[in-house]
DNA sequence: CCATAATAGTTGACCAGTCAACTTTTTTAT
DNA sequence: ATAAAAAAGTTGACTGGTCAACTATTATGG
């Protein structure tokens, strides 16, 4: 009976939930100690620090985020003066979204916290170790469309 | 300057921020499809099939989720009759959380496509892979924590 | 041209996740 | 015994993420 009961630390998917929610409270955490900003934010803010993105829908490309909720974001980060959005006269339906000066001060003191941040992430890691858990990680997402033969037990309903 | 570039793709907590976006919806759609119920229910529900998991305190050390979203995540399964709720005599405090004789049911008939969910994830995966990124996994864990050194950086102010 | 379709962004609705305040009940310490 | 502290849930507020409807603008086919 209790091949039944599921053993959540041996699974893949709750293993990934949970790091991936104590990964967020950390750089929220950080975030909002040195930048009073949310993680979304900073994600928009860092994304515009590559001069290819202009418009919000570069960003959903370059960041996989819901257009609604960069609109959103982009709008409190106006609302905070660290990004200006202004309209191009060749087609009014986009907002070019660019940097404030505080926002470029705001990324040139943060980027290096982040970086830190990272580099404390991976620091028991070798190249080696990096290299395969990449690796391992693209495998997985190779997996995350529909499940081929699911069907099947659907199908016999038991 | 590009150097100031974020490459978001060789950022470890970004991919794995959408390996878990690409995971949860490929849960919430089984789930959906399958039984109606979301994934936060579905964990409450497998959960409860471990017979030590009783009240709502045990869930919360468990799957390590929030007390409040146990408590109305409960509340919802317990409208869809797939769980059952009274307080035990002994401490009124408590309430001792059961699957309904449908919730049974349920489960019984999810768990084997969850499974299967999970035997098509580690499908291209050695054994000997699963348990290297198990390990990457915790480690990765270990370092959730505060970040040492980082109020260098904050007093460097640059 | 002009109606229709497509595009960029905005907004509303809903669920999940986090935090804190609050209620009720039990424990503890005097 | 009783006041204070702690525990177990509940609830409210706010943010994050997803989806769909909607607006405004631009592109396209006849």
């Amino acid at each position: 009976m209790d091949s039944m009961v599921y053993d959540l630390n041996s699974h893949l998917t709750y293993r990934l939930a949970r790091l991936q929610a104590q990964l967020n409270a950390q750089a929220s955490g950080i975030l909002k100690t040195h930048a009073q900003i949310s993680l979304s934010e900073w994600r928009v803010l860092a994304v515009l620090s590559n001069p290819d993105v202009k418009t919000q829908k570069d960003m959903m490309r370059a960041m996989s985020l819901d257009k609604g909720q960069i609109s959103r974001t982009v709008k409190r980060l106006e609302a905070k003066q660290l990004v200006e959005q202004n309209a191009p006269a060749h087609d009014h339906r986009q907002r070019h979204v660019t940097l404030s000066e505080r926002g470029k001060a705001l990324v040139k003191r943060i980027f290096p916290i982040m970086m830190k941040r990272q580099a404390h992430l991976q620091s028991e890691f070798t190249d080696e170790a990096l290299d395969t858990l990449f690796s391992l990680l693209g495998k997985l997402e190779q997996k995350t469309g529909p499940i081929p033969d699911l069907s099947l037990i659907k199908n016999l309903k038991d």
